[in-house]
DNA sequence: CGGCCAATTGATTAAACTCAATCTGCGTGG
DNA sequence: CCACGCAGATTGAGTTTAATCAATTGGCCG
């Protein structure tokens, strides 16, 4: 069966992981106590730093608990490419286990809180959380989708289309883990951020925002965006949320 | 330690996925053995025809024999982007048992021949062979590598430098399964594909090819390519293999 | 020989980039 | 309270890249 994000979930006081596992299955209390457990050692990363090195050695897997990060690459002449974005309740580095030497970078937008996990801790799950295990490799085969809607986005996608397309895209992974109201959403990103997301330049990302908002589709006040058409907004950008929020056993 | 492509190797005459898990590590009789055995259950498939669908459930896990299989995404109005390349010995769908639904689609570029594996097959190996699971993981960790170059290229590089790159991606990747002589690469796409796993149009893939073999760069007759200069060309795309070959454990 | 698919070329248009200012909000020090 | 500086957003003008449209060519097969 099909489970979606308009199911029972936990309160709104848990965790984001959970949140988002949540919203998938129904998780045990000692599921819950142990996703929870995993998160007691948070660090901050401040603004703009990167916390995964691409070519360094990995030795941990971390897991978003506050703003969000990107993960990116960057070319030998600077130019750079935001691969994907690490929500709350995204996890960084599942396959730490398998390969030590991360293939890209990691930063925050804004400032950024993060539970780091012990590898170990990521085996003990597979060995004896089978619900959990599930999730998680859940998450990564979502993660891969995500990433090959990315591609799409940039290669055969209009500037316009582009930008509809990614902010679905962020509309529905934040409503799974509860952070939209449904309209509104806190977006910490730049215009520098979306232009090296969708592979554009920052004079085009304003102008197809500007475009955007002149259209009324979207409404844009600080760091916050409200989409007024979503469905209007789907249908411009051919999207399709089926890889975001489906989930079967 | 880090094992690099020119390390011994099994005989040629094993099938590709056991040179390329045996380029990485050091495969005992009994893993070969189980890899071989996994693939008496062959298919073929005609040219061109999907034999995973976006959106359809997905009840086994493929391995590519023989030919070249795409990754694509299509978009309502037929827009196609090729999200990534199947070679001999890649494994499609090893994710089969947390997400049943496919989403993108899967065909040949000319004639193919599939393993057809078990979702069950899958559990064993990580059950039972520690080293093919490790090697399972480190497959699937290098796809996800891969596709985010997949983006780098698509949103950051230029068309000449896109067309570049992902020659050197397929050189790198046929090397590992010891399907180049080191010069010349059996190519079997046609331009329309890629200029759709590039972004880019038809006739601007042809104006870059030939710009590429009239600065000598590449060589090209029926469906092989040549790549004369490597060196260069690795400058030219600020191409970087590490997450090609790169393994430890 | 005809038909078809793929490659090639030319001409024109359109999308997106670059360069260069300017503007706006906000915090800081005097 | 205001001048200053800075980061981010915005706008204009001109250029470049790549797309589109429209033929034409070449090879292969029946």
């Amino acid at each position: 069966m099909t489970s979606i994000v308009t199911d029972i979930r936990p309160p709104v006081d848990s965790s984001a992981v959970v949140r988002k596992l949540g919203a998938l299955t129904l998780l045990s209390e000692t599921e819950i106590d142990f996703l929870e457990g995993l998160q007691n050692n948070k660090v901050e990363v401040p603004d703009g730093v990167d916390f995964i090195t691409d070519g360094s050695d990995m030795n941990a897997t971390y897991l978003v608990t506050k703003g969000w990060a990107i993960r990116y690459s960057l070319t030998e002449d600077g130019r750079r490419q935001i691969l994907s974005f690490a929500l709350p309740g995204d996890i960084l580095g599942l396959h730490v286990n398998f390969r030590r030497t991360a293939t890209y970078h990691a930063a925050g937008l804004s400032q950024l809180e993060l539970a780091v996990i012990e590898p170990l801790r990521i085996v003990e799950i597979s060995q004896n959380y089978p619900v959990l295990a599930a999730g998680l490799s859940w998450c990564t085969a979502r993660e891969f989708a995500i990433l090959g809607d990315q591609a799409v986005r940039l290669g055969r996608l209009s500037a316009y289309e582009r930008l509809a397309h990614l902010l679905l895209e962020l509309w529905h992974r934040l409503r799974l883990i509860s952070e939209t109201d449904g309209k509104w959403l806190e977006v910490p990103m730049r215009q520098t951020d979306i232009a090296d997301t969708l592979g554009l330049s920052l004079v085009h990302v304003n102008r197809q925002l500007r475009r955007m908002q002149s259209e009324d589709l979207i409404t844009v006040e600080k760091d916050w965006i409200r989409l007024n058409d979503v469905k209007k907004m789907i249908a411009l950008a051919s999207f399709d949320s089926k890889h975001l929020s489906e989930f079967r056993l």
